[in-house]
DNA sequence: GAGCTCACG
DNA sequence: ACGTACGTGAGCTCC
């Protein structure tokens, strides 16, 4: 038999401070826990213990009582993060089967050296896990002791036996006590002999082979006169530090090793508690995902009452008939060509249908096209995008799991019906077949109620629900591109790539690899002698802030610089751009609609929100991006949306003023601030009030500032002071946020978009900090991104009743760009800014202005 | 797969 | 004392 017994506070600890934080959306801490279990599964797979105990200490000091006296005293505390893991990790435990052991008045340590001994007593093979050092001593040849450690947030395990030990410290393991009793350690409070260290200590335990030894031999000349004075002045303490050094083995603790075998546990339980705790990749690495199926089965008398029957499709004719009037539930798969095939359930009956049965595009059109039939999914915009391809437009879908997820909690990575069924402890329905209705039909009523007992119907409703259609349809139109155009544009910059690469081995005198940071600051910082500033975790920076400072040392800098422009845009954008051109010569990005924090949605394969603009070499790609034949672009982009939300929001009288005076709102920012008349406001003092805006928004620290606009630290802090000395509102809003976003637990935009911020409550001050700035900012950017969604549902619709053949086809976040007929231009673009401005009324006007062009490049201002 | 770098608002 | 602005996505290197 094997035993493993676990130093659980230890494993716990290292899991703590080797994983970032992670939480659950009601601000549960998680990450140690995650540490801890990912930590065992890998002690199990290594070890394959038939019986495992898992040793916690009785009361764990929190760092707000001051540590007790005396052995232990000054080890530091557990933050609150981690102790409130300490008691869901037990239960989660205990529910897997593994047995806990504590001892009143015994550490942790003292009931691994217990149960270690008795595993010598009885002839046992003993395993140690801990992630501290201390526990080696307790190695001998039927006990092991592996060393766990979590790094970057994976766990290591190092294994040390007798012959380890040996080949690091030189000692056998019960040595090590002896040698601790002359260091000491403080972090244990252990005193050893004051004026010896580790290297001391080590030699004279080699030499005379315990603290015994040592003192019997104090009069050996191979010690020095010095030593010998330290040894005797600190005798006492040695033989104390011996003691308190030893781990103790008579814990009284349950000795009978057969009650530690591992138990099966309640699976279904531990599954449920990993649910809800959030851990769902654990699920899958405990072998869970069975138990997780049938989550709360639990509740059996309610499951008899829902029951799914499968019932053969109706004739056609019959359709409209028993689903008028009444919500269904539906999932659907798509393609290409369209919905590929379709599941559908009313009154708890389900039915099923693809392309291959007869009558199917009716059915499917009549199904989606008719307002009356209300439909539920777990996934809208795939069903409004097909939909659009079968030619239908899809009507009355009015409930989306994964976008009503969304609102819940944006903080989420992934918002499949699996994973929501797990985190929202749903009950599924019977079904005498495998359906995914019987997860969506109640997830769909349990999301809906949080929704709207969230206060969130309406920014459901009215604009995450009708946005995903208008997304589906940009998706679906793609924006054009000139492919020869680009490649053109690649090969010239490959040549320059080319003459630039040879010019840097030239001036550094060596051929590397320059797209590799880590060859690069070895060249720069080593082989050139160059100053370097900034570290990384790995090494040198060799970002562009850092070389820009190093330009006038070297004249491969600029070269450097330059390289990478140009790779940029050669490898992003270039090469990976034509990687994606459909065979209808478009580009068709995803827009991500449940991806960002904040509410805004997001763009990739390809990200079209990111196509270069900030200097002309970069911008030149947008002639690439054009308009059909007989089409043109119109493109329109907010002015300061940001800034009129915050004034709005805060209601600032000074900040509202200048806006609604129409003056370029840096400007007056800076005559105001520097105390000007606004025709002294050189272009420097306008750049640096633009930056304290941009940095207001952003939640602002007078260190950032100066950096970014290279004054000191000290000017910077007073921009700040003036500013909001100044801006009194904006001053008030700045508090009032973080307070209530304390007290809530949560931050909201105007519409009622929620952003949770557990790291309000965090003992870590960069965390708390970070949480307040995003306190400051999501309500800002968030409402922002809720405008703009607004605007496009709008544009969208009026395009629509207007019988126009102009096409949204682009979001930037403050810009929308159309494709329209050259004969619709000029009305395509007051009807984009005229709804742009008029999308939302705020105390402040907004304004977008519109340009219209071939190409993006033209058409943008 | 993580880290670095850099493109955008 | 310590680290340092909000929100994204993609390509590259290196382990």
């Amino acid at each position: 038999m094997k035993l493993l017994v676990i130093d659980g506070n230890s494993i716990l600890n290292r899991a703590y401070y080797g994983i970032k934080a992670l939480t659950t959306k009601d601000g549960q801490y998680t990450n140690a826990i995650y540490g801890f279990l990912t930590t065992l599964l890998k002690l199990l797979g290594e070890c394959e213990p038939d019986h495992v105990a898992a040793a916690f200490d009785l009361k764990a000091p929190t760092f707000r009582h001051k540590a007790f006296s005396g052995y232990k005293a000054n080890r530091k505390g557990m933050p609150a993060e981690l102790a409130s893991q300490l008691e869901p990790l037990k239960e989660l435990l205990r529910l897997l089967g593994y047995r806990i052991v504590t001892c009143e008045g015994f550490e942790a340590d003292d009931i691994l050296g217990t149960l270690a001994a008795e595993c010598t007593k009885q002839g046992c093979e003993c395993v140690i896990a801990t992630g501290d050092r201390d526990s080696l001593q307790l190695v001998s040849d039927n006990v092991s002791v592996r060393l766990a450690a979590t790094k970057f947030g994976k766990p290591e395990v190092t294994l040390y036996d007798e012959d380890k030990i040996k080949e690091v410290y030189g000692v056998s393991p019960k040595q090590l006590i002896d040698i601790k009793a002359i260091q000491g350690d403080s972090s244990d409070c252990i005193p050893g002999v004051a004026g010896i260290g580790q290297k001391g200590a080590g030699e004279l335990i080699t030499k005379f082979g315990s603290l015994d030894g040592v003192y019997e031999n104090l009069d050996s000349p191979e010690i020095k006169a010095g030593m010998r004075k330290k040894l005797e002045e600190g005798r006492d303490s040695a033989y104390m530090s011996l003691m308190l050094g030893t781990i103790r083995t008579d814990a009284p603790v349950d000795r009978e090793l057969s009650h530690y075998s591992v138990e099966k546990g309640d699976r279904a339980g531990a599954a449920r508690m990993m649910a809800r705790l959030e851990l769902f990749s654990l699920i899958k690495k405990f072998g869970l995902e069975n138990e997780a199926q049938h989550l709360s089965a639990a509740n059996e008398e309610e499951a008899e009452l829902r029951e799914l029957t499968v019932c053969e499709l109706p004739a056609l004719e019959e359709l409209p008939e028993r689903l008028r009037g009444r919500t269904c539930d539906i999932i659907a798969s798509t393609d290409e060509q369209g919905i590929a095939s379709i599941e559908l359930s009313a009154d708890n009956m389900i039915y099923t249908a693809d392309r291959f049965t007869e009558g199917f595009e009716s059915f499917i059109e009549v199904l989606l096209g008719d307002e009356t039939i209300k439909k539920r999914t777990d996934a809208s915009k795939p069903i409004f995008a097909a939909a659009i391809r079968n030619g239908i437009a899809c009507r009355s879908l009015v409930f989306d799991a994964s976008l009503a997820a969304y609102l819940l909690n944006p903080d989420s990575s992934a918002y499949g019906l699996e994973r929501l069924v797990q985190e929202y402890e749903v009950t599924q329905y019977r079904c005498s077949r495998e359906s995914r209705l019987a997860m969506l039909i109640p997830l769909c009523d349990r999301l809906k109620k949080e929704i709207d007992a969230n206060g969130q119907t309406k920014l459901l409703d009215e604009i995450e629900l009708p946005l995903a259609q208008v997304l589906a349809d940009m998706e679906n139109t793609g924006f054009k591109v000139d492919k020869q155009g680009i490649a053109e544009y690649g090969r010239s910059l490959q040549r320059n790539i080319d003459s630039l690469q040879a010019e840097i081995y030239e001036s550094a005198g060596q051929e590397f690899n320059i797209n590799s940071p880590k060859q690069l600051g070895s060249v720069l910082f080593e082989t050139l002698g160059l100053p370097a500033k900034k570290k990384t975790k790995s090494g040198y920076s060799t970002n562009a802030d850092v070389l820009e400072e190093l330009r006038d040392y070297h004249p491969v800098i600029d070269m450097i610089l330059g390289y990478r422009a140009l790779t940029k845009l050669k490898s992003t954008y270039c090469d990976g751009l034509l990687k994606v051109i459909a065979p209808d010569g478009r580009i068709h990005s995803s827009f991500n609609q449940t991806e960002t924090r904040t509410g805004r949605i997001s763009s990739t394969e390809p990200n079209l929100q990111n196509i270069p603009v900030r200097t002309e070499r970069g911008r030149e790609l947008r002639r690439f991006f054009t308009a059909r034949e007989g089409c043109v672009l119109v493109d329109a982009d907010y002015s300061q949306i940001e800034l009129r939300v915050l004034a709005h929001i805060a209601n600032d009288k000074n900040m509202l003023e200048a806006f609604s005076s129409g003056e370029d709102i840096h400007t007056s920012t800076a005559a105001r601030v520097f105390g000007l008349p606004r025709e002294m406001v050189t272009p420097v003092l306008r750049s640096r009030a633009k930056a304290v805006n941009f940095g207001i928004v952003y939640g602002i620290g007078a260190f950032s500032l100066s950096k970014d606009i290279g004054v000191t630290k000290k000017e910077a802090d007073s921009y700040i002071k003036s500013y909001l000395a100044l801006y009194s509102g904006i001053d008030r809003y700045m508090k009032d946020i973080v307070e209530r976003a304390k007290n809530d637990g949560y931050v909201t935009t105007m519409f009622g978009r929620r952003r949770y911020l557990p790291e309000l409550s965090s003992s870590n001050h960069n965390i708390r900090a970070f949480g307040e700035r995003v306190a400051r900012n999501m309500p800002i950017q968030g409402t922002a991104a809720d405008i703009i969604k607004i605007a496009m549902i709008k544009v969208y619709n009026r395009l629509k009743k207007e019988n126009m053949r102009s096409r949204l086809i682009l979001q930037v976040h403050d810009e929308l760009i159309v494709e329209a007929p050259e004969e619709e231009a000029e009305k395509a673009a007051r009807l984009l800014s005229e709804e742009m401005e008029n999308a939302v009324s705020l105390s402040v006007m907004l304004t977008a202005d519109a340009g219209i062009g071939k190409t993006w490049y033209e058409a943008k201002g």
